[in-house]
DNA sequence: GTCTATATTCTGATAGAC
DNA sequence: GTCTATCAGAATATAGAC
């Protein structure tokens, strides 16, 4: 009995060039930024000429667009694959490490995911959900330890970012802000009731 | 008796001419983004073709170096001009909302202060000098406060910084992160040992 | 799906007359 | 110091052959 064949290789095929465009586009990013991303030098990469993007990319702006949403979904898989222990204030510094070190590791990400870098992109909204999901992750698991109301959580995401912009913006390649975050979570635990040992050494 | 005249007429012209092109820079950076910015449109602006512009300053780099000068430099003076507070968590707090409302004020001018939103770009010496100089005069009030070891002050920039940026990139024109200062500096100064009674109610 | 060719528009910067 | 004219090149995107 002959039925029909049971892989599409050219939908791979597909899926495939449009993965090693997505990736020439963020090597472009790494060496000269994000705004340096040009479709001629794209499609220098994948060895192709720049008007046979179209075929597989709408336009630059859905290139931005899909870094946009991998950025966001390889954050939410790194949340999901954390390990948090069991105590409260363990588990914010363990998640707090996570997400300095995916930041701080590498800045046009970071700078795509969370600041206005390109004038005229803005993220579609399949894009975004992918950030709000991961932002429902972290509330989640922030709930958990007795952080819920909107306040403390607004509290929370601005001091993790902070550390994080004066790292890049700073010390990149450093640790200068990384090894204050055992600090940074005991200051933040104290402030909002989180209970449980100091996880710094205090100086005074 | 006569003598040469007190006033230089033809530098006073200059000055003012390199005046009124700054200004224009920040027109179009504040309504399109600092990337925006044209010799063409700037010279539009200022009533010129522009070529002209090129008499008065060397390149569009330098437009922008000039421009992170002023910014600083309009900081420091900021800075200088505060009425603070003998309490020192009334100071800390005057002082935190001074920089928040200077820096949510203008997100371009923040962009090109603390980001490293041009590609090509990054601030001549003497610009640099003007933040530095910025960045000291905070140091030595937080200083005069019992703030003085580098990790309290890089814990401070940190978060403040922090609160900036999420005001901007999530409540733009709002108070979402500005009304929870008063709480900030109290975390803060419980964490470094800043005596005196808390600038917020505790909700717990 | 990829190509060549091209449209269209913009950019920063320079040469040289006045 | 300002102008016209222009360079030399970049960019995104489209048309249409193959």
């Amino acid at each position: 009995m002959v039925g029909l064949p049971n892989r599409d290789r050219r939908a791979e095929r597909r899926a495939e060039t449009r993965r090693e465009i997505l990736e020439a586009a963020w090597k472009i990013a790494h060496r000269d930024g994000l705004a340096a991303i040009t479709l001629r030098e794209v499609a220098a990469l994948v060895g192709m000429r720049s008007p046979s993007l179209y075929s597989h990319v709408a336009s630059k702006n859905a290139i931005y667009d899909a870094m946009f949403e991998q950025a966001w979904t390889d954050w939410g898989a790194a949340l999901d694959g954390l390990k948090l222990p069991a105590a409260p204030r363990r588990a914010l510094l363990t998640g707090a490490r996570a997400f300095f070190d995916f930041a701080t590791g590498d800045l046009a990400r970071y700078q795509l995911m969370n600041q206005r870098t390109i004038p005229d992109f803005s993220p579609s909204a399949e894009s975004y959900a992918a950030s709000l999901a991961a932002y429902q992750r972290m509330r989640a698991e922030l709930g958990r330890r007795g952080v819920a109301s909107p306040a403390d959580l607004d509290l929370w995401t601005a001091v993790i970012g902070g550390f994080v912009d004066q790292q890049l913006a700073n010390d990149p390649g450093g640790t200068r802000w990384r090894r204050q975050l055992p600090r940074l979570v005991d200051m933040f635990c104290d402030e909002v009731g989180i209970a449980g040992p100091r996880l710094h050494r205090t100086t005074r």
